[in-house]
DNA sequence: ACAGGGCCGGGAAGCGCTTTCTCAGCGTTC
DNA sequence: GAACGCTGAGAAAGCGCTTCCCGGCCCTGT
């Protein structure tokens, strides 16, 4: 990999490059202000004891009103903070949960990761669980993984850094949601496990999904289906094909396999359309593989949608990327991560709780391709 | 907003929400093997005391070979792990490190968090410094925010839960570079800091990368050059501009005002061409926007490089998405965020360390748009 | 008015770990 | 052969916090 690295690049492992662009600035020291106080101090500028400090803090019922006052106002005064590793070794509480973002392998070392940051999908998930976890006060350690580094995550959960994890992960041979059931953390999963774990998890109805894209595409007149699908190696990618396919039992209705991104749905529909070139209802498994297909159906010289009709799935951010605008199958993302953040609380409060799973309908969004 | 959520969406603050499609499914409870091993046992399993079993785990060099061995197997046999907690109280160190990533807001309440998830160049950010952090074994908190919830994350960062920040920041009025300056707390910030702080910081030579791309049009021959910068409130937005004019100096440069998104280079692409529709050279101040401006360029019947000439800036993988295939300013973000990591530890290894700062060399990378 | 009961606040015991201090045991040297 | 130094391991002191337990106080009932 060619880099721009001003002196040259890192010499080998373990030392630090050489950089020519180093430039040591004045500064003032930071005041510091006498390190951080402690409950003692505050207990003591309060004229009480470090008992009744910690009642006040959390908010225990029974504190004198004028007491708890004297107290929270030495708290303002002393700047105090309590330390969060003292907290949760007693408590057994870290006050956080980990979001596990779990990709298959991919040859290119990083793009696993740059395909989380990529895909809206992963941003709608991430919204969803803090806004359930903030009012909480709970904080979201996410975690992006490929199976390379799944004992590194175990390991880090085992250390007790988390209370509990929300799982997301599609792929089928995804040994993790396994090893994190047996580790005994409350766990959520993002989809039903495809081999049967007793685990929590949340799911939209991908089958009903994918039949109302078909509903549409019939209601419109279309007659030459076909779909684009994701990887079938992934449950939600295979229910999307099963469930289109299943509605229209009685027609022939050629699909092509896709990878859920936006080149692999240009590269798909450009197959699709030389192997079929009448068809004129297409269902795309997710919208960043739709905004390609558009692109190659553009570039083809198909009109969207009176020459071909497209339905995506997801209605992500990409939907609107689209042109013309995308009539998608939108899933709630947003709520199913909370949904997933509240079960996981639940989990965490009543350690005994049976497993439990909720889905989710998703509903069509008409805008111009369909 | 519309959602599907099955049975009703949440019905008031404070309950869950009924939802029909709740299934106890039968399970057996995991077997939870004894809670979780503590030194003390690994020490009587060892025969040892539990101030050795402390040695062996942290490699001090003076423990009897034959005895670490020992020790080592007692805690393969326990399957003991330490407790991050009671470590950290103690070391005062918990061995991991926040990644905030300080989005300005945006009216649409979750955008920011999309936008965070959907540029990949955060996504390369976080590989970098992942990668950087990894063989140290410091893990890494990714913590997303607009300025709404700055008091969060500085109340997050004061209790303790990590040792140092990486900073990225990029809007000129962000206040969170201060605070977190003043928290006293080790830092490094991902560009120059707009108001001058004695805090360390990596970045690009903006300018250099406006100027190489200037240098690529020209050398072209192409003599009408225009610019769709990015928001001028932004260092980098600036930096880019003035850099790309700096060396133009001696002749008259359109621009338009970007917002580093797709649509947003679209729209700027729409206005520059009809404003001046002789332009055949043009420089994008990212390649999210460049490849928006494509898009429009495309519509409007003008061939590239053909007819005009574009340059992006990043070479992020929406580059690669770009038709044609996007000739761009390469600045090396992996390698930058994995400086901002090594910094950052050098900071906590050493608290008193002066300030620092580093600055990369940008390359041009030329493909087929110009 | 006095006894009993309820409440509030303080003392003290750890949570699991690291680290210093100390001492036992050994080899070494004159 | 005795004194010395060195190595290696155990004892113990906390890190800062929560919480149980108990003593003292005030309030109520008779």
């Amino acid at each position: 990999m060619t880099t721009g690295v001003a002196g040259g690049g890192p010499d080998g492992g373990g030392t630090r490059p050489h950089l020519a662009a180093i430039t040591d600035r004045m500064t003032t020291r930071p005041a510091r202000g006498g390190q951080h106080p402690t409950m003692d101090q505050v207990a003591e500028a309060a004229g009480v004891s470090r008992a009744t400090v910690s009642r006040v803090i959390n908010g225990a019922p029974s504190v004198d009103s004028k007491i708890r006052e004297m107290v929270q106002r030495a708290i303002a005064e002393t700047g105090y903070v309590p330390n969060v590793a003292a907290r949760s070794l007693v408590t057994r509480r870290s006050n956080s949960v980990a979001l596990v973002i779990s990709e298959p392998d991919r040859p290119d070392n990083h793009s696993f990761l740059n395909r989380i940051f990529t895909d809206p999908y992963f941003g709608r998930i991430t919204a969803g669980a803090t806004g359930a976890l903030r009012p909480h006060d709970i904080h979201l350690v996410v975690i992006p993984t490929d199976s390379t580094d799944h004992h590194q995550v175990i390991r880090y959960l085992r250390q007790g850094h988390v209370d509990g994890v929300l799982l997301i992960s599609s792929h089928e041979q995804d040994t993790l949601p396994r090893q994190v059931h047996e580790l005994g953390i409350p766990a959520v999963v993002s989809a039903r496990p495809t081999s049967p774990i007793a685990v929590s998890f949340v799911d939209v109805d991908q089958r009903l999904g994918a039949r109302l894209a078909a509903d549409r595409l019939l209601s419109l007149g279309r007659t030459r289906l076909a779909t684009i699908s994701g990887p079938l190696d992934i449950p939600s990618g295979l229910d999307r094909l099963e469930g289109f396919r299943a509605h229209l039992a009685d027609r022939p209705v050629p699909s092509v396999e896709g990878d859920f991104t936006r080149a692999g749905g240009e590269t798909a529909a450009r197959r699709l359309l030389a192997e079929h070139p009448d068809v004129d209802g297409l269902f795309v498994a997710n919208d960043l593989m739709a905004e390609g297909a558009l692109r190659a159906l553009q570039e083809l010289g198909r009109r969207v949608p009176d020459d071909i009709a497209v339905v995506g799935f997801d209605d992500s951010s990409a939907a609107l990327d689209c042109r013309p605008l995308l009539t998608t199958v939108r899933q709630p993302v947003e709520e199913m991560a909370a949904e997933m953040a509240e079960v996981l609380m639940a989990h965490i409060a009543t350690p005994g709780r049976l497993p439990r799973s909720v889905t989710f309908q998703p509903t069509l969004v008409v805008r111009e391709s369909a």
